[in-house]
DNA sequence: TATTACACTGCAAACGTTTTATTTATTATA
DNA sequence: TATAATAAATAAAACGTTTGCAGTGTAATA
């Protein structure tokens, strides 16, 4: 195990004190000048010796880590793969590192939402994105012991948020509606709703669809919202379900896109064919959206919007004026409809 | 910004000192015995204060952090996110937290390997996992600085290992064989390959794929064999390139799920039917392989047996007694062919 | 020439842990 | 009873940085 490389074996080789190569290397804006040419000989040292400063004792010296927690429940799930991809560009652009602890899907493993939190505290700023499942109590924790970090929350929906602390959600009842009102304009009246959690964005889009649903055709058919699992498994039992229905809807809004590619598979066993007996739209546009047959209809997350905001939001509450106390902000943004091959009029059947 | 909790208010707390505290909480075994009515004491405010121990000082001090550090090239990909979850259990299940540094896919953002590895030097193991494209000159450096943190390969190929390390990677060319076998016992004699990296797992599979033509069905035909991206798009493109071929292959083994999703497309758009038609089979099985239409026949990595394995090797190599010169072991784990929809005995056409 | 200002550079004190060495009280042995 | 052994707890020295403060020369001003 050779010996690391400290701080002090670069103000040897450099012939300076250890301070003066701490002031050239952290770049830190400082009162106290440096001649370019001891500059010049300390960057030199550094790189010869390939010198790297200890990220434990950085941390424990100075507050400013640059780095930015993250804590999401499910990565393998593309749209969120996609989303920690955008945030972790917007984060490095403005110069932090993203550091994640993810939480498992799978409620065996209880997921302490509070002790990863806990654990991501030394950090410049924490994002909790999307639903997490958390209990009231991991929540609660924070509250109690006076949580001292920046803390944003990240495509919640505006159910989920909790104490004082501000958002960025893409609007998911701009999105429904945008749906909708394409279906709707395509002549569609029966259309049908692949969804159902509890809590989070996805139930914030079932109750749009409800409302739009009201609004436009009259009273729902409860037949007609399939309590769904969040997943392609779920969107493919729930389309079945659906179009077993004695009166199957010409056009069916599920949650996800995951769900959109499960019940893509259920229709074509059922022999239904997408869009000419079935129109279907999803929601997120994932990559592969684009690569099913026929392509998903879709409505587009404004991905990088969010991670932008995101970052900027954190990077707000860090400065040293910040007012804690002020009502935090809530901002959301504006998805899109991605018009693809997977919805045309109803009723060639 | 409230003061945060150390650990000597829980010294105060419980009224002993900083040593037993840390003596009673960190867990290591040690000759000094502390009484158990001493113990609980510590516990109780420990846990009425939510101590957490700084994560920065603990790592200044001693030299396990518990932390094992992950470089991954696109994590938007599904196989990799499933492996990176499946590695994030192995690790807990051994007491590991998992921390990432991800390398862009896209190569404006020169994605300096040496520096990630650099950053995460600190972990008490490094996973390289996966073809990173990195520069030959990254891997040089690591020899030249005398590299003192265990690493292990996984899922690189045995073609990209470098210096004297461990590795764990499916066996390619058996997973090929078994692909191979398969169709040929399905009478297919005219099979095409989708890929063409010029490094790692997946020019490996290519490799394997011409030996197993010429071993079985003559000289390789090099319109056969189309070097396409490694992605959706990529396995569209080559695909469209395949099917227009004067005499256009009776099967195609695309060298993952990704391009298998595009080429799929492609041969929908192109009016061939799979697999009637054409045959095709996959390689990881990712998730979506069992909802596409038709179900998609892959090669499954053995995603839970290479994580497994993978921290097992870095637990051994963390031990004290550890030979570093001894030769490096090199295990490959059997993947397994999963049958499903999309091939078929050729010449219904 | 004596003073002030300025451009640099270095010293040393934190930061919150872990761990080695030391101390104190208690019990067993001679 | 004196001594050794043991149990339990503490004191203090790292770990590698950053940073407030104090120092050194040298040039500009009085």
């Amino acid at each position: 195990m050779a010996k690391n490389i400290t701080i002090r074996d670069v103000a040897a080789r450099a012939g300076v004190s250890v301070s003066t190569v701490s002031r050239t290397l952290s770049g830190v804006e400082t009162p106290i000048p440096i001649s370019e040419e001891t500059r010049e000989r300390v960057l030199q040292a550094a790189r010869e010796l390939a010198y790297r400063p200890h990220p434990g004792a950085r941390l424990l010296r100075s507050k400013a880590t640059n780095m930015l927690g993250l804590i999401v429940r499910e990565i393998e799930d593309p749209f969120f793969a996609q989303l920690v991809k955008a945030l972790r560009s917007a984060a490095k652009e403005r110069g932090f590192e993203l550091v994640m602890g993810y939480a498992e899907a799978d409620p065996s493993e209880a997921l302490r939402i509070s002790e990863l939190m806990m654990d991501l505290r030394y950090c410049d700023g924490l994002f909790l994105v999307g639903d997490l499942r958390e209990t009231p109590e991991d929540l609660a924790q924070l509250e109690r012991i006076g949580w001292s970090v920046p803390l944003a929350m990240v495509n919640r929906g505006s159910s989920q948020l909790v104490g004082n602390y501000p958002s960025i959600t893409t609007d998911n009842r701009s999105g429904v509606w945008l749906a909708m009102d394409y279906l709707a304009g395509l002549g569609h009246t029966r259309v049908a709703f692949l969804g159902g959690e509890r809590a989070g964005d996805l139930r914030e889009r079932q109750q749009a669809y409800l409302a739009y649903v009201s609004d436009h055709f009259g009273l729902p058919d409860p037949a007609y919202v399939q309590a769904a699992e969040n997943s392609m498994q779920g969107g493919y039992e729930g389309m079945r379900a659906l179009l077993s229905l004695p009166e199957p809807p010409g056009a069916v809004f599920a949650s996800d896109d995951n769900m959109a590619i499960g019940a893509l598979r259920a229709a074509y066993e059922a022999g239904a064919r997408v869009p000419q007996d079935v129109s279907l739209v999803g929601f997120d546009d994932i990559h592969i959206a684009s690569f099913t047959t026929p392509r998903l209809t879709t409505i587009r997350q404004p991905v990088d919007e969010l991670s932008c905001k995101a970052v900027e939001l954190l990077q707000e509450m860090g400065k040293p004026g910040w007012d804690s106390a002020r009502p935090a902000q809530h901002i959301s943004a504006l998805p899109e409809l991605v018009i693809r091959e997977s919805c045309s009029a109803p009723g060639r059947s």
